[in-house]
DNA sequence: CCCTTGGCAAGAGCAGTGCTCTCTTTTGTG
DNA sequence: CACAAAAGAGAGCACTGCTCTTGCCAAGGG
């Protein structure tokens, strides 16, 4: 009826049922899904998945794409409470959660990427939303005097955080900016190494220790060095 | 001629031998590196290498051992300088350039678990000793004054590091066990984040950016919440 | 309303994989 | 030195990603 016909439609819609399989089989087998398997699940040929996907990098990166947006969206729709320390708290648990949820697909996003595997241009624009949430948060805090900027940071170093400032949120002096970054990787790296089993044999109070990691990330980022 | 017969040597030969054939196919492949191929390179057949190894799998444990092992020691062997913070700092650099050198074998370890795959026991042993660096050199801080203790902690979590504590470095408060945990997570994280590629077209200045970001653990581990 | 054409699905096929089984050869050792 | 144990070779099974060819079918223009 649109513009887009009914063609490009149906289309779409069996785009997504592909995915829709392949997610399932993600949470079985990881980033080594068959896709000739996917294809026996939906009752089709596994030539027939090629009209959609060109190879298996391809569906790879539509699932990366998703996996981004989805964490996205959680995360921003996680910044809720007052003062910085509880919306960055508000956010870490949204996205550790989410990540226990979805434990292969966060593999596929902050785990070790497929060997043969180049990630495309377009997973950059969703890949950034989650840091995106920080520097917004940690700008505030910023604007409202909830965290000093410290002594600033020159040589190249000091080019790429202002430029990444610039971009995330103007206005945010470059060391906080810095040590956003910090909280980020300190985030990812928390929930990396529980997922990963990392902690295994060690801290059965996972939630409790998270919790007082991300705390010490939040410090971290309200006082300069 | 010794008690282990020249059969047992000569096993021992071959076993390392297929290990620095599949190290190096690891460089090119990653984690999917092919077990045909590596025999092919060995000049044998590929049947040939399950007398030396049941399953890929167990070729693989063994790259996991060795990867540990050799992070291990080159921990170990950067501890040096006066001070906490340099002794530290030391140690983080040893860290991430041996990761630089040894991407796919960093991936193995630290990365996204292979799907069907799980650890055994052994690997346990050569997986703490980068953790158990970090956590001799804060037990010292700690005895020299260099590092506060903080508000206890209590509590499972409380506990889960009082045992830590115990293993690692008796004699340390459990708080400052945590922030250790914290500061090698947040290791483990910015190494991880350059390497898979979290950083590109953002951070140029790697080194730079890694040192203030394990500057700011070690200043983390110094300073109680 | 018909008919063309563009898109879709299916199947066979290729080269490669992990792993098993059987058979033969080698070789250290009692 | 004879022999048993260890090692290697090769075929084979079920699977994979991907390509190519063939047949089909309906959407949309005339």
């Amino acid at each position: 009826m649109t513009a887009a016909s009914i063609r490009a439609r149906v289309r779409a819609e069996m785009t997504d049922e592909i995915k829709a399989v392949a997610r399932r089989h993600l949470a079985t087998d990881g980033a080594n899904l068959s896709l000739r398997a996917v294809a026996r699940d939906l009752g089709m040929a596994s030539s027939a998945v090629y009209r959609y996907f060109a190879s298996r990098d391809e569906l790879l990166t539509a699932m990366i794409i998703d996996a981004y947006d989805a964490l996205g969206s959680t995360a921003e729709a996680a910044v809720g409470g007052t003062g910085f320390t509880d919306r960055f708290l508000s956010v870490c648990h949204s996205v550790r959660d989410w990540a226990l949820a979805h434990p292969h697909e966060w593999a596929l996003i902050y785990g070790s990427p497929v060997p043969g595997y180049q990630a495309p241009r377009d997973t950059v624009g969703p890949a950034v939303r989650v840091i995106l949430v920080i520097g917004r948060i940690v700008g505030e805090a910023s604007a409202a005097g909830e965290a000093a900027a410290g002594e600033p940071i020159g040589g190249k170093l000091g080019d790429d955080l202002a430029f990444v400032a610039e971009q995330t949120a103007p206005g945010t002096p470059p060391q906080l900016i810095a040590r956003a970054m910090g909280a980020w990787i300190h985030l990812c790296g928390a929930v990396s190494a529980e997922l990963f089993g990392q902690l295994n044999n060690t801290i059965e109070a996972r939630r409790e220790f998270f919790e007082l990691q991300m705390r010490g990330a939040a410090a971290m980022i309200s006082r300069p060095l």
